[in-house]
Order: C-alpha cells, then structure tokens, then sequence
DNA sequence: CACCTCCATATCAAAATGATATATCTAAGA
DNA sequence: TCTTAGATATATCATTTTGATATGGAGGTG
C-alpha cells in the first residue's frame, strides 16, 4: 500500500466539513480538484469512503472508522508543526548545560541572566560539576554542552573553543592583612594556612601543579565543598584563599577581604565551551553558544 | 503551514534507517529524491531535521521532536490502512440486524448461519423486537438494517424490499385432532382457544384484522411472549395457534401437531428488508442484503 | 418554474515527482 | 599514500500529478 498521504489530508477536511466546496476552500483548493482526489483515494483503498448527494457528503461506516485513525494522526502532526514552531521562535525548548562552577561564575551567570531575559520559555537546565564531571556529561549526553575551566583535557569526541581568560587572585582575611603590602613568594605562602577546592577538581589540580613546578607541596589546611565558600572561608580567617578575580566584583566580594602581591604571578586560566563534534545543537542551544561566543571578541 | 504530508513520510523513513539511501530503497524511490524531499521539508520547516554525514544521517533534537509526533501519525494511518483492508475483505467488521421473530425464522437464520461460515471474522449483533421495534431501531440508527414482516408501515426515510411471501396456517395439538379432516371457518376457530403473539406485535395486528374483516371478536386465551413458544403451546393443548407453514419443516416441528384446513384461506405475509434511504451501509452488511435478496429470486 | 447550491466531468497549463548520470566527501584498507 | 566503497549533493529531463477554469446535471427552495 502506497498512497499519498497528502489524499488523507483531503479526506479529513473533507470529513471534517461534510463537504467538499467547503472543504476545498479550507485547503485553499478548488472543487474539481478534491472530488477527484476523494475519487482517487476511494479507488487506490478499493472502498467507497463518503456518500454523496446534493447537500454535502458524508461519511460511509468504512469512512468513519478511517476517519478515527486519520483524525488522530492529523491531530499529532499538526502538534508536532506547532512545537517545531515555537522551538525556532525560541518560545519553547530546554537547554542543557554542564558547567564548573568557576565556569559558571566568570562567565555564565551573565549571559543566562540575559538569555533568559530573552527567551523566557526556554528552559535552562544547568548541572553545577567540576569540570571533569561536565565533560563527562557532555560525552554521555547528559548535557547539550559544557562550560569548563583549564586546566582540562577534551576528548575527540568533543570540540572546545576558548572564551575568555581569567586571572585568579590569593586573597586573605583581616587577621592575615599585615601580608597585604608585601610581595610574597609561593613558598612563603605555603608557610599560611590556604584554601581550596577538594582534590578531585580541576582547581585543585593545577594549584597542586603551580606549587609542585617550584618544588613545593600543596597542602591546603581547608577543603572548601564549593567555590562560593572560599570567600567566606577567607573572611573569617581560615586561611588564604584563590579566586577569580571577577569574584571581587561582586557585591560585598571585597569586604574585609584583602588581594596579596605574588612574586610570580599565577598563570591566567581560560574558561572553554564544548560541544560534541558533528551532532547539531537545538535551535535553543545554538543561540546559547552564540552569545557565549559574543564574548570572546571583547 | 501547508506542507506535503508526503513529505512527512519520507521524513519518517529516513529517520527510522538513519539513512536517506536506504529510506529511498524502502520507499521505492531513489537516493537523490528523498534529498531533495527532505531539503524541501527543513526549508518548509524552516529548521534542520538531519545532520549529515559520509556514514548516514541522524535527526536534530528538534528532528527527534518531531519524530516523535511524526510517528505516532503514521502509525494511526498505517492501523487506519489496516482495519479497512480487513473490512472490505470481510475479515472483519461488525452488522447490527434488526429482526423481527418470524422473519428471523422464516428468512434470515439459513442465510445468517451461511453467512456465518463463509465470514467468520464478522460480528453479527441481532436484536429480537417486534416488527414495529426493528422498525424504529433502524430510523434511530441502532440497527443498520431490519427485517421485518407484513403489516408494516415504512416512514419515508426508509427504504423497504419485499424479499419473500410466506404463508400462515392454523394448527391444534392432539386434544383437539379431531377436528383435521373438517374444513373451518374462522367463526368456528374463534369458538376454541386461540394462542397468539403479544397485542404489540404485527402478527397479532394481523389477525385482530383478519377476523375483524369477518365481524368476529379476535380475542386469543392465550399470549405466547414469543414466536417459538407456539407451538409448545399447541402441543400441549393450550389451544389453536397460527405459524408460519415452515415451522412445521423444523425437526420435531410436525410431532403431535395437526394442521388445520380453512374455509377462507390466511392471506400471505411478506418478510421485508429495510434500509436507511440515503445511508451507505459497511461492507459487511452489503454482503448480507446482497445474500438477502438473492432469495428474493427463488 | 426559475434559481441556487453542490457534486461530477473535461481539459489544459503548471508544478512536483521519478529517474539517471555525475560530483563530492570520508573512512577503511592495501 | 593511494584507492575504493559507500554515503550524500547536484543537475537535468521525461513523466506524472496537481491546480485552475469552464461546464453539466440533479435536487431543494421560493
């Protein structure tokens, strides 16, 4: 069986109207041309599917039981055109987002704050992973895309692009102040008490590796669960701290919290977006990933 | 939006094979067709559906929402296709038959137990009335055709065929045997215990009339609540019934009956069939009025 | 009885589809 | 590295299908 499934269409409205003028003018069609397309649809299913008279049509007990089974396929199409169609509005759609925590403070929280000023119909679903554990998510497809911080390593089954760089800061509390005006080497430092993520983070791993080029261990005194408790941490002393310099920025980032000098300074990081290479992006997402790559002119 | 739901099937073959080039195999087109019909569908659509590539192609997230939809539709015409080819095939459907009892016997039980052995699949719904019940069952649409007996009146929106005539005649059990060899009229009939159907049925209409013509009272003793309790009444000498000469050809029919001769012979009855006027009828049941009335014939 | 509405038919131009040849690209294998 | 197999993309033309218009015929309705 091989019939066009555009005959179908006909034949709901034709059903729907009870008749066939008034059919053809909803298809924005002419008379002849649905008479004759009923006539083929009754011939090729070898079934007489509508009575005629002068007053309209109407179905035969073969034609509503068609009918049942056309109504409901039509109504699933239809549905289908109208989500398509909200999706590429952008009135409609999720988006699923790995992101570091770092990541998600340098440079994502603005640019959702915007997007979904945008397009507030779109769902965000942000997951918040060390970076390690977004890309694995990317690569499961658990997420759409990733946003992570170097140090990182991308499979090939992943395509990352470099957004921007940050450059993180050691920063301490009032009882530490007296370091402020000094320039401090990282062995002196080791010599305080510091703060940092837990090991099995990207952060950790390349303050372990700064330290280690110059010989020395890192062994921080605190393990912060989370990046927002760093400045916390280092507000009430616990210790000296890293963050992100843009982590100052923010509303009462710097109280009593006060930047130290470094002898060497601490490489820049680079926050990276990752996508899987050669599967397409939802509509939704593709805009994402525009306005984050909007940030990489300035 | 007035897109070729042809198109949609291409879309749904293509994204079951993951493959345009066996899609077109399936379709029984060709490669370079089902390139084009789906470039046309995402230019429609305003939306990519596939991603491309050497090894097949795979469906967008926004294709995959609209498989979804997409396939449910083609599931429902693909059922619709189904259902209808096993109904003209007389595989399978469903015929409600309004009857009244004697024309049941007298006409339609041979031709349902044949049609029964030749369309096994098909559902057969008999509802046992009066004639005046078949009657009003086929106008409110609960039965799709009626068979029915004379007298009977047929409102206008019904169309009615005289399919066969059958003739009544008098019987008494073994109480009343002696009477066999005389030649009655109906005065001397109406002297004895008459055994009838209901005052609602026609049958009884019949024979209020049929005396009535001759100035007698017809006033049975006896009210048989159905056709098939006569002439267990007869036997057992509850008095004088009237049945259709071939109930008598039924095993046990003749046993301890006699019938009775008549002065004035009862004038024949028709079994009808009726239909809606204007009303297509499924395919089954145009099969059965079709073996109706080829009785009509013999 | 004229008129209006609705379905059926005929016909031709226009558009979509089917078919074939060919180009292009990529991964796998010698 | 080169070739080949297998996939999609493009170009083109004959064929088929569809769109549009004119017309016929059969019931209802005033």
């Amino acid at each position: 069986m091989n019939i066009s499934y555009d005959y179908y269409r006909v034949f709901y409205y034709v059903a729907k109207c009870r008749s066939i003028t008034q059919a053809a003018a909803l298809l924005l069609n002419n008379q002849p041309n649905v008479t004759r397309t009923i006539k083929s649809l009754e011939s090729e299913l070898g079934c007489t599917l509508f009575v005629r008279s002068r007053q309209g049509v109407w179905l035969t007990p073969e034609g509503e039981k068609l009918f049942e089974h056309v109504r409901i396929a039509f109504e699933h199409i239809e549905a289908g055109e109208e989500e398509l169609a909200l999706e590429k509005s952008l009135q409609r759609g999720t988006i699923y987002i790995g992101a570091s925590e770092v990541a998600l403070h340098c440079l994502l929280l603005p640019i959702l704050k915007e997007y979904r000023k945008r397009y507030p119909g779109i769902h965000i679903r942000v997951s918040n992973h060390s970076t390690p554990q977004a890309i694995a998510a990317l690569k499961n497809g658990l997420v759409d895309i990733a946003v992570v911080t170097t140090p990182v390593t991308i499979p090939k089954s992943l395509t990352s692009t470099a957004i921007m760089q940050f450059q993180e800061m050691a920063v301490c509390g009032s009882a530490f102040s007296f370091l402020e005006e000094r320039e401090l080497s990282l062995e002196e430092l080791a010599g305080f008490p510091l703060i940092c993520l837990g090991e099995h983070t990207k952060t950790y791993e390349f303050y372990s590796e700064l330290f280690l080029q110059q010989g020395i261990a890192f062994l921080p005194s605190v393990e912060a669960a989370t990046a927002d408790q760093i400045l916390p941490l280092v507000r009430n002393d616990l210790g000296i701290g890293f963050v992100p310099e843009s982590f100052l920025e923010q509303p009462g980032g710097t109280d009593a919290v006060y930047p130290l000098k470094l002898k060497s300074p601490i490489p820049p990081r680079t926050v990276c977006f990752v996508k899987r290479t050669g599967f397409a992006l939802s509509i939704a997402a593709r805009k994402l990933e525009e306005m984050i790559k909007a940030q990489k002119a300035d």
